[in-house]
DNA sequence: GCCATACTGAACCCGATGGTTCACTATTCC
DNA sequence: GGAATAGTGAACCATCGGGTTCAGTATGGC
């Protein structure tokens, strides 16, 4: 059984809650970019986007780096790992349950169909 | 390339954020229960717990029925498999990437047991 | 050294969220 | 019919969250 951080996983749902968010790991996915680079990307001020990051940061979303004046953000971190596994679980849980009522379905509809002859 | 509704995402993931409405999740894959019952094993008013409930039934990740004077609160729904498939993409990406990086760690280990010889 | 660039922190604004209480409606049980 | 049960809606309160501006610090280029 697996222990997980409550507090990280409180911290990666919220982070990808939000949809700029979201949309900031989305385009790391496609390549390293600055604070300036995301702002300008995703038309806000840098203060409000670094806020973001460090969001993402926090939640093991990201990682950055500062480089002489420049600070680079890269994609990835555990809260990917984190999050997943716990929604993991239960959407298998419901897929389960999902196909055994299609097998029920389809059972009382083959019992129909005996009945109907 | 699957499309995902935005506001369904949002929700599935701002309702997760909360240990609490997780805790339900939790609770409602062990079997269903009514309000009161949530209530009284998260001890908070009926309208408190309520209010979870609704948000996590507007996220997809639950399903009520009003049965008599009761609320029937069941596991379930379409917000399971919509979040667990966005986060899923970015997971295997990371670890992709992480993996690519261990092997190059091998090799760089290799090169170096080769030089030293 | 000086100016521009890139970020950072503090303070602030305002709408959203998590919780409450209170008043009310709908069911069930005797 | 009347009392207890189960939920609902409205109003309210405090805190959080997403955004801003403004003032400051650190770095790079001439």
């Amino acid at each position: 059984m697996v222990h997980y951080s409550a507090t990280r996983l409180d911290a990666a749902f919220a982070a990808l809650a939000d949809p700029t968010r979201r949309g900031i790991v989305e385009r790391l996915g496609r390549g390293e970019a600055s604070i300036s680079d995301l702002a300008t990307d995703f038309r806000m001020s840098l203060t409000g986007l670094k806020k973001h990051v460090s969001a993402l940061e926090a939640a093991g979303l990201v990682t950055t780096a500062k480089i002489g004046r420049e600070r680079r953000c890269r994609f990835g971190g555990d809260g990917f790992a984190d999050a997943a596994a716990w929604l993991e679980g239960y959407r298998r849980l419901w897929d389960a349950r999902f196909a055994a009522l299609d097998r029920l379905t389809e059972e009382l509809q083959a019992k129909d169909a005996m009945d109907a002859r």
